[in-house]
DNA sequence: CTAAGTATGTTATAACATAACAAGCCGGAA
DNA sequence: TTCCGGCTTGTTATGTTATAACATACTTAG
């Protein structure tokens, strides 16, 4: 059994990509979209690695299983996951992560590691408060990015250890 | 008399870039800085345009005024002046923009309009919200960007008038 | 003056992303 | 069945953003 950090607790990271893997399928399924096997491939290769990803890293993968090899087929298949909710981009990483809680409307924080990279998926209400500050000025909010670099508690100094 | 918005506002824009650019000058004297010719044009072009600006955007004005004509010298400029919190780089856009109020320690938030590309710098107390959600997972949190995108009171619909 | 540190000039290349068009697949209408 | 229309993929080419690396010049303190 496969353990990793979620969130930064452990679980049974086998079964998290199984189930997520059959969400996303049943999403499709549910909306008429095709879950095509590169688009498949690239979320398993995202869920699998649970911290973001550059496109180009995908797209190694992709290369090795025969699934593809130029950057197009990488970018279409994390802009459909995208769009679909199935992954986020991380702005500040120029890269991608799956989705945590696909198919749950939210406005998500990302958590990422700057040792180890792996990225955790928040949720914080920031869209109230950010929604106020905004009304003040007029300003109409379509879309929210918030993203705090930091360190994960496995590398914080003196910490790593509670195994 | 130039008129731009900021924070969707009218101000007397010749006069907030002069006594920006004065502050900036202050504030290297005192941290023992150099504010090199470069720079300051650097700090001008983005205080002027009042949006955020690409580096090679930036490179372009510089190129046309003599002051260098390869990216590391326009990329060396922001980023001191990022450093230095004289300008902030919107993760998003993968551009810069003027600080809007340097000298005083602030977690911005920034209201990025989608029509118009200008960037309003609001002050959203996030950090304490966010602080309290990355705790609970024993996340420490370094340093956090909070960008919203979406359109500013002149672009919306129906609303451009009140002139 | 000169040495140390800082800044700039320059070349080259890395890393990230998309435009544009051809070819294949698949389901439904004729 | 055949054809068509929409979607997906293959491929070439290019555009955009960013930095490594090293040479040169400036600035300032001793």
């Amino acid at each position: 059994m496969t353990s990793h950090p979620t969130g930064f607790a452990r679980h049974d990271h086998g079964l998290c990509v199984t189930s997520a893997l059959a969400a996303a399928d049943a999403a499709c399924k549910a909306r008429g979209v095709q879950f095509t096997a590169v688009r498949r491939r690239v979320l398993e290769i995202l869920l699998e690695a649970h911290a973001a990803m550059g496109a180009y890293e995908v797209l190694a993968r992709l290369d090795r299983e025969g699934l593809g090899s130029q950057p197009p087929v990488a970018y279409r298949a994390v802009s459909f996951l995208v769009e679909q909710g199935f992954a986020h981009r991380i702005e500040r990483l120029n890269a991608f992560v799956a989705c945590s809680a696909p198919g749950v409307a939210h406005s998500p924080v990302f958590l990422i590691c700057r040792a180890c990279g792996t990225v955790a998926e928040a949720e914080a209400d920031l869209g109230s408060t950010l929604g106020a500050e905004a009304a003040l000025s007029g300003f109409m909010i379509e879309q929210t990015v918030v993203e705090a670099q930091g360190l994960c508690p496995a590398c914080q100094p003196g910490l790593e250890g509670a195994t």
